[in-house]
DNA sequence: CTCCGGGTCG
DNA sequence: CGACCGGGAG
């Protein structure tokens, strides 16, 4: 029995309280850390989509400009499907993965086609869409309309495995453990900007670099890593 | 579960 | 050099 199977008993999360008290926490850290990056202040589900597919793998300051231009030249479904390859070519190729000019173009037929030019809502529909997985579509779903899903990534999987001590692998952001405290840790009521403060923690405080910078960390009282865990921390889970 | 991708920048 | 707000193939 390992901690986070259940939140209030986990050794990390004395109550729901304690657990109310972390997402206020984090929260409150990510409004005074929110780094500004143009796709995080529009609620457009298509720009949004689009930002995630050039994040895939790629930094973020590095989409910058490629976003700007981009969503400048193609703002909508209808003006993405009327684009031509090599003019979608040019405005990616900064981006490297190159298979993503194809991978978008092949999105526009389908949104325009399939869902009426418009991005779905439901996260089957998002599924269904060429390259969208479990991430992509929980982020636009969270950042275009406020649905409280958790985001599974290498940077909130470190995050929390750190906080309970769980072995992390390449694997983790599938493994059904680090999913349910993910899950159990979302902000019901501010979804949005709870999922910018963890992914903002991730890149500024708990990196993945050695050591990470616990001593500055808005919720080190809940981490093991960091050696928070007041009373019955319950150590190490290898699995 | 493991491995790979790519131009770019710290 | 190594790593990057993941996804699909093997």
């Amino acid at each position: 029995m390992c901690p986070a199977d259940d939140m209030s008993h986990s050794g990390i999360f004395v109550s729901e309280g304690d657990v109310m008290a972390f997402r206020r926490t984090i929260i409150a850290w990510g409004r005074e850390h929110f780094r500004p990056f143009p796709w995080r202040f529009t609620a457009d589900p298509y720009r949004i989509l689009m930002a995630e597919v050039m994040l895939h793998r790629t930094r973020a300051a590095q989409v910058v400009p490629v976003y700007s231009k981009f969503v400048g030249s193609y703002p909508d479904v209808p003006a993405l499907a009327r684009a031509t390859g090599e003019e979608l070519y040019k405005t990616l190729y900064p981006l490297g993965l190159r298979w993503r000019v194809a991978l978008i173009y092949e999105m526009a037929t389908h949104l325009a086609g399939r869902f009426n030019g418009s991005v779905p809502v439901e996260k089957e529909a998002l599924l269904s869409l060429p390259g969208i997985s479990d991430y992509i579509a929980s982020a636009v779903r969270c950042f275009a309309w406020g649905y409280p899903d958790f985001l599974a990534d290498t940077n909130t999987v470190r995050v929390v495995g750190r906080m309970f001590g769980l072995k992390i692998r390449d694997s983790s952001r599938r493994n059904s453990r680090f999913r349910n405290i993910l899950a159990a840790l979302v902000d019901m009521e501010y979804p949005r900007l709870y999922n910018y403060a963890l992914l903002d923690v991730a890149d500024r405080i708990c990196v993945k670099k050695r050591p990470p910078e616990c001593n500055v960390c808005p919720v080190a009282k809940w981490c093991i890593q960091a050696g928070g865990i007041p009373i019955h921390g319950k150590g190490i889970c290898e699995d």
